[in-house]
RNA sequence: GCCGACAUAGCUCAGGGGUAGAGCAACUGAUUCGUAAUCAGUAGGUCCUCGGUUCAAUUCCGAGUGUCGGCACCA
């Protein structure tokens, strides 16, 4: 007699046990229309799934969010069924539900190639149209195991013999097909609805690791409806649009050539970008009691050893000799150890302590090539490093003090909010347990006090220590980590640092690695397609272009540009021979935030017309005016706020 | 690094066993024009590199390099 309570509190009572579509029904045809599965006291189980004791029930329907990844879900089934039945022999292996999609894993001698998708979605449609329901079925382990063994589907197989003792191995039809699965489902395969499209194929390990076999995968994406994946369309094109990589050549900021592979060939235009940043993180830094430190490039391996990064990361440095002399160099993949060299350069007090040293400092790790991507991912780069040197008991307040100049510097960039995840202990680490206990208990003490509530990231501390990450959002809804804070005792005892105490004893500091941009190749990258390409004043590559409209304006158009560059602005001149139209269109398309505007009228009056990027408007005004407004405008927000 | 795709003018791309085309950009000339393309003309190529097949390769085949999308990696 299972009483059932639904989210209203509202009691049904029934004879026996009932399934969910049978409660549903008995609440009214509408739901009984909508629901697609159900929570069983929190848990996501099918809505034919049997209720036999009292529980508490939600339906779910295709407004949830749960819907959404069970179509998904689904669509990766139907998926699965589409190509075995269009090229049988194929072994299926996984298939999730994703983030805006699902994909499937299969193996299988030939690749899928996009030439596929049109014959593979044309099946996948006939089997959403079949509407075949989906069935779940409990099968004995041994009977699992042979089953998918006869079939030659080893993948399945193994799974299943993966699978905890105690886990029951659910089997879901759907029509003639079958497929191992933890479920939930949906009713049927039409609940899928057809609102999906093949997006892509790629190459991925079995189980994720790189010893095992490839894969093909097919990636989907799938929503509730033709609209919603219309607006996911449009959200790639936008993506598309904001590349920083098209952004950089139409804007004539960087290259990159064969010669080069993973380095940037910084253009004047994004060079000024660059430097505007650094300028920038100098001042947020020198505000921020930082001293700023320069070290070497090249590095005697003997460091490196001593570091441990030579036992870690070996392959992934990029190593000199010289014939003279019977030594190995490695250009630094990073720049603590050097930090450390500076730090026991003498001895130090804890008078000194805290002690925040930061360097841009130029570092070269030799990327797997796979990897590489646009200025985001590089072989040299330059982060915006530093490192305290502080005593134990004071590794929170720096961690607060930390947090706030990141976020001050965030918000300056125009990324009003920010998440952070803690990274604990990664298997492979150096350090005893001991020692990371100290270091996580350190890291979550400064969090509770500097008022910071993180999710967990486990497992993905560095090597050394724990660390926080720091992770933006973009204006079209991207994740990206930047900042990061690690506390590290090892590398102190490793390279042998130390300080005087107040009683007169050595002691080792704690390092705290911390970076806020990360690299500013990565960071420019990420601006480049936060702003699409059109920056704020301070920012942009090119302020304002000046345009005449007649050759007789030409002068004073001269003039309008040698006043606003007086005035501390980056102005071109375009005096060229062509109509007004076409000017502020091409200088449009070139994402200049200002055009001033100059005919016979304006250099008769001595004003200037400004046109503002993505207005129509324009505003006459004199030119003495305009130079001071637009310096004024153009000033870092930092120095904005201090004059 | 692994899987797959791709590599043709500055850019975006078409083409194809007999050494190649468009649009935009560039250059020249005319036009002097008031807020997103004035008109006309000219020039521009190692068809990524190296091998092979062929009478002939930019095209077909192989290798390499690079790029792109994933996977793996990211101190």
């Amino acid at each position: 007699m299972p009483a059932i309570t639904l989210p209203d509190g509202s009691v049904r009572r029934f004879d026996g046990p009932v399934t969910g579509t049978t409660v549903a029904e008995a609440i009214g045809p509408g739901l009984a229309r909508a629901a697609l599965a159900m929570e069983i006291d929190g848990r996501l189980v099918d809505l034919s799934r049997e209720i036999s004791d009292d529980a508490s029930v939600r339906f779910v329907t295709r407004k949830d969010e749960a819907a959404l990844e069970m179509i998904r879900h689904d669509a990766a089934h139907v998926l699965a069924e589409a190509v075995q039945s269009l090229w049988p022999g194929t072994q299926v292996t996984i298939g999730p539900s994703i983030e805006n999609g699902f994909y499937y894993d299969f193996y299988r001698n030939e690749p899928f190639t996009p030439e596929d998708f049109p014959a593979i979605e044309a099946r996948m449609r006939e089997i959403v149209a079949a509407n075949a329901a989906f069935a779940r079925e409990v099968w004995p382990r041994d009977a699992a195991i042979r089953f998918f063994e006869d079939r030659g589907e080893r993948f399945k197989a193994e799974l299943i013999r993966d699978l905890p003792e105690d886990e029951q191995i659910s089997i879901y039809r759907q029509g003639e097909w079958l497929d191992l699965c933890r479920g939930p489902h949906l009713r049927g395969t039409a609940d899928v609805g057809n609102a999906f499209k093949l997006m892509k194929v790629a190459g991925a390990y079995w189980r994720g690791d790189h010893r095992n076999p490839m894969l093909t995968r097919i990636y989907g994406t799938a929503w509730r409806d033709q609209k919603e994946l219309d607006a996911h369309l449009h959200q790639l094109e936008e993506a598309e649009r904001r590349d920083h990589r098209r952004i950089g050549r139409e804007m004539d900021l960087f290259h990159i050539q064969e010669e080069a592979v993973g380095s940037i060939f910084w253009h004047a235009k994004g060079w000024r970008l660059y430097t505007v940043l650094q300028d920038y993180m100098r001042r947020a830094q020198t505000r921020g009691g930082y001293q700023e430190v320069r070290t070497p490039q090249l590095v005697d391996r003997a460091l490196w050893e001593a570091s441990g990064h030579w036992d870690k990361y070996r392959e992934h440095m990029f190593v000199a000799t010289v014939e003279d002399e019977d030594k190995t160099l490695a250009l630094k993949p990073m720049n603590c150890p050097c930090h450390v060299q500076i730090f026991r350069h003498g001895l130090r007090s804890y008078r000194e302590l805290p002690l925040r040293m930061a360097e841009f400092g130029a570092c070269h790790r030799y990327e797997p090539s796979g990897a590489l991507h646009g200025i985001m991912r590089v072989r040299s780069f330059t982060q915006d490093d530093a490192h305290i040197f502080c005593a134990e008991e004071q590794i929170a307040a720096e961690t607060a003090r930390f947090v706030r100049m990141l976020a001050d510097v965030y918000a300056d960039l125009g990324f009003e909010s920010f998440r952070v995840k803690f990274a604990d202990r990664p298997e492979q680490r150096a350090g005893t347990d001991e020692t990371w206990d100290r270091a996580e208990g350190a890291l979550i003490e400064a969090c509770r006090l500097a008022g910071v509530s993180y999710e967990h990231n486990p497992g993905e501390g560095a090597f050394y220590g724990p660390k926080l990450e720091f992770v933006l959002r973009d204006a079209i809804g991207r994740d990206w980590q930047c900042g990061t804070l690690q506390v590290d005792y090892v590398l102190p005892e490793r390279l042998d640092a130390s300080f005087i105490g107040e009683d007169s004893a050595r002691h080792r500091p704690v390092m705290l690695h911390r970076a806020i941009l990360g690299s500013f190749e990565r960071f420019l990258g990420i601006l480049i397609e936060q702003h699409a390409g059109r920056f704020p004043l301070w920012l942009a590559p090119v302020q304002a272009v000046v345009a005449s409209i007649v050759t007789d304006a030409a002068p004073y158009a001269q003039q309008v540009a040698d006043t606003l560059q007086a005035a501390g602005l980056v102005v071109e001149t375009d005096i060229r021979n062509e109509k007004i139209n076409a000017k502020i269109r091409e200088h449009s398309l070139a994402r200049v935030p200002v055009i001033l505007v100059v005919g016979r009228k304006e250099a008769e009056e001595g004003t200037v017309a400004i046109r503002r990027l993505g207005g129509a408007a324009q505003e006459v005004v004199a030119l003495d005016d305009a130079a001071r407004t637009l310096a004024d405008e153009a000033l870092p927000p930092d120095l904005r706020r201090t004059r």
